[in-house]
RNA sequence: GGCUGAGUGGCAGAGUGGUCAUGCAGCGGAUUGCAAAUCCGUCUACGCCGGUUCGAUUCCGACCUCAGCCUCCA
């Protein structure tokens, strides 16, 4: 198995720390608001990562956590008039029905700060103790980049580099620039009591000491969006190697960034999708497979035309299992199985998997109807993927509908009335007005059935 | 300005030093009352300029263009 390592910048081969298990730790995260697809394409991608892991047998510890305190929760908290834990509480449910609609496994750990403040405050105290944090004037704690030496290697930025920035905005009590808060005092909101005072932890800390709680001060591979790659998981880093002394995550993985329609996706911008919206649309395993065409650390332009693209594609397979001859006892294929791991263990090639497995369904259905039976791994691999969950007529018929089940099913019987008279016109007129409403008609032996187009 | 990455056919998107990516779309045909699905056939490619090589889309160098990060972000 091999892995581009974004801490080497090179495809290295996985080495576990204990044979056949992976410890991975991914950053979640910060519930104040509904989820959106640039989240859904990086929990997607790190779900399909994880039960690679499993197809191969690998014994998985994966810990996604929670930042349920923080800046922005506090403030749009105070904006609803309701506690902190209490707006975080309810995104996270929103955060767990979606990623339960997009067939995103559970971590099997997902801790959240509020849990974990403990933990917090005894890897600052060990940071402070080994003198790399300071406070001046009562100010907020911070961690001294100037005493860590190797601060900016997953970046590749020096500390001058940062100091000459164009955008730093000066805080008179830091030491250096990118010196970064581990404990804020500030009480507005939430606070906890701690040596330096009531107030709560900084961004970064929080990942760090829950890492190392649920996965040891060593481990696997950690990893989240590119964005955040700089500042916080350089930051994380820089903590973590300083209070343990140890060598923190050995593998650092990002996923690529999502843009629409060729423009940044960001929270500033406020161009952002919600996953809310894209499933009235789409069927959740269209979204998946819309992600899993292109390579997880490329950057996807999200657009509608993708999104149909990837829906032709999963109709495919869907139709062809859906044929009437099929056998439902299918047979296996080791060779297929090899050339999909073959694939995904390239640097989890999910693009590459996936033309392997179009191939081979068109080979196989150009052959014998014998071989429809070899369907079975083709099948234990889409469903390893995420994928073929769903039964054929559910997906077919999966959104949103102009139209009144019932009045459609009124429309096809008079339709095959028409038919039966041979008054063809009439028959094209129905076809013609259904498809308007975005409904399809297909004429199979004895029965006409429709989908959504 | 700094760091990182990328430029492939109408579109999406892999890959490789010398026969095909693949899929969608298009075009022609089979099939169908018409469709859908399927099948057969078919077209379009590797940013620009040099270098290495018997041969480069693939390696090396320059150039151009684009994107991400350097602010909140997955």
């Amino acid at each position: 198995m091999k892995i581009f390592n974004s801490l080497t910048g090179k495809k290295e081969t996985f080495k576990p720390k204990v044979k056949n298990q992976v410890s991975i730790y991914i950053c979640g995260l910060t519930p104040y608001d509904d989820i959106h697809i640039g989240h859904a394409r990086t929990f997607i991608n790190f779900d399909v990562i994880v039960r690679f892991f499993k197809f191969t047998k690998y014994k998985v510890n994966y810990v996604r956590n929670i930042t349920d305190v923080d800046d922005k929760i506090i403030l749009r908290a105070k904006e609803d008039g309701i506690s902190v834990l209490d707006l975080s509480k309810k995104y996270i449910e929103e955060m767990h029905h979606d990623f339960s609609s997009l067939g995103i496994e559970d971590p099997d750990q997902e801790p959240k700060v509020s849990d974990h403040i403990n933990e917090i405050i005894a890897m600052i105290k060990s940071l402070e103790d080994k003198g790399y944090a300071y406070t001046k004037n009562d100010s907020d704690v911070y961690f001294d980049v100037q005493k860590y030496d190797d601060y900016g290697s997953l970046s590749n930025r020096s500390l001058d580099q940062i100091s000459s920035s164009e955008r730093i905005i000066k805080d008179l009590n830091k030491n250096h620039e990118a010196d970064f808060v581990l404990w804020k005092t500030n009480t507005d909101g939430i606070s906890w009591p701690s040596p330096w005072g009531e107030g709560r932890p900084g961004w970064h800390i929080e990942c760090s000491a829950m890492s190392i709680k649920y996965l040891g001060e060593e481990f696997d591979i950690h990893g989240g969006g590119l964005d955040l790659k700089f500042p916080h998981h350089e930051n994380e880093i820089a903590q973590a190697k300083c209070a343990t002394q140890k060598n923190f995550a050995s593998t650092w993985m990002h996923t690529g960034p999502l843009r629409i329609e060729d423009e940044k996706m960001s929270k500033s911008l406020k161009n952002f999708i919600t996953v809310k919206e894209i499933l009235n649309k789409f069927h959740p395993e269209v979204v998946r497979l819309f992600f899993l065409l292109t390579h997880y650390r490329n950057p996807i332009s999200y657009s509608n035309d993708g999104l149909s693209n990837a829906k032709k594609i999963l109709d495919r397979f869907y139709l062809a299992f859906n044929k009437k001859n099929i056998s439902k006892e299918f047979s296996e294929d080791n060779s297929l199985i090899k050339d999909y791991e073959l694939a995904m263990k390239d640097d989890f090639n999910t693009p590459k998997a996936i033309k392997i497995l179009q191939s081979y369904i068109g080979n196989l259905e150009k052959t014998s109807d014998d071989n429809l039976n070899k369907f079975g791994s083709l099948k234990k691999i889409l469903n390893s993927l995420g994928l073929f969950k769903d039964e054929p007529e559910n997906y077919f018929k999966y959104g949103d509908l102009d139209i009144q089940e019932n009045e459609i099913e009124l429309l096809i019987n008079e339709r095959n009335r028409a038919r039966e008279n041979k008054d063809f016109g009439l028959a094209d007129d129905i076809r013609t007005k259904l498809k308007a409403k975005g409904i399809v008609l297909e004429d199979l032996e004895g029965k006409t059935v429709w989908k959504k187009s």
